[in-house]
DNA sequence: GCGGGTTTGTTACAGTGTATCACCGCCAGC
DNA sequence: GCTGGCGGTGATACACTGTAACAAACCCGC
């Protein structure tokens, strides 16, 4: 399981995710293209999700304008090939800080004090949904397992920085 | 657990929702007024999750507008009673089907081909899930469990009707 | 009746996401 | 070299989702 190791520190380096998503498209026949390196970068600088928007604005400086639409096509890139997650009860996009085996299932942690958001894993939960599924007569495809609630270090501190 | 009897007899009886709507509000000295009703019997009307908009929409009618603002209102309070789920992956709402012990977990089943929204829970995952949340040195406040994929009439029929 | 709280109506607006078309760059094939 | 296709990007417009702010209506106890 990953752990935090500090707020500004909670993901992999950032020149370990650029390396393993160049890795990814070109063993995949690609295109690892700056506009999507970009969005990449700007989704792991923050240790929060980020909204579309606030990457378009990140990335937009006088003179060169990003669109969000060009986040959002980015962003889609990203997603098909796992290297980006969409937290739905956020609208917001964050990094996704290692590699999950297929169809591995994700719970994110999603701290409420400083919007850092952690991934967890449990084949303990993955377990008790395949039965609860199977009992249910329901075959699935895609899951989200979204926890909201305060992470070690902000109650260790009370709340927020 | 909940079980599909049919597409169209998903959800408990809409009187029996009815009903127990009244006297949940009446038994926390809360207002179950007209709007509210029509909210909840508009998001009980359809096997399916509903927008917020489909249901301004499906309230209105010629000389009487029901703007969206008021439905948000409107589910913002049955969410509240506990009376409506809101699906975070679709952006809609759904009546809950059946009474829930304080704190339980709900886990959704969403049928990609027919829509419908089926409410399950499970020891065993709410069980797993703690664990795994301890062990992450996390506390919950909440959590939102959504699975999309087949429910088992679709499958059996091969798709929508 | 009056004051105060709650509910609803109305308008405006912010935020999120998609459709569509045009343009560019690249590369295979002639 | 030229051309035609293809994927990626830019740009505009638009649909959908949700909230803020204020006014009007309503209800209830006094």
């Amino acid at each position: 399981m990953h752990r935090h190791d500090g707020h500004d520190a909670c993901w992999t380096d950032a020149g370990d995710m650029l390396a393993r998503a160049e890795a990814t498209c070109r063993e995949r026949g690609l295109q690892f293209t700056p506009l999507r390196r970009e969005v990449l970068e700007a989704v792991a600088g923050s240790g929060k999700a980020q909204g579309a928007y606030d990457i378009a604005e990140r990335l937009s400086a006088p003179g060169k304008r990003v669109a969000p639409v060009s986040v959002y096509r980015a962003l889609d890139f990203l997603m098909e090939q796992g290297l980006v997650h969409r937290i739905a009860s956020r609208n917001a996009f964050i990094p996704c800080a290692h590699e999950h085996a297929p169809g591995e299932g994700v719970i994110f942690l999603i701290c409420r004090s400083c919007g850092a958001v952690d991934e967890a894993s449990s084949a303990d939960v993955e377990g008790g949904l395949g039965r609860t599924l199977e009992r249910a007569g329901f075959t699935p495809t895609r899951s989200i397992l979204e926890v909201e609630g305060d992470c070690g270090l902000c109650r260790g501190q009370g709340g927020a920085p």
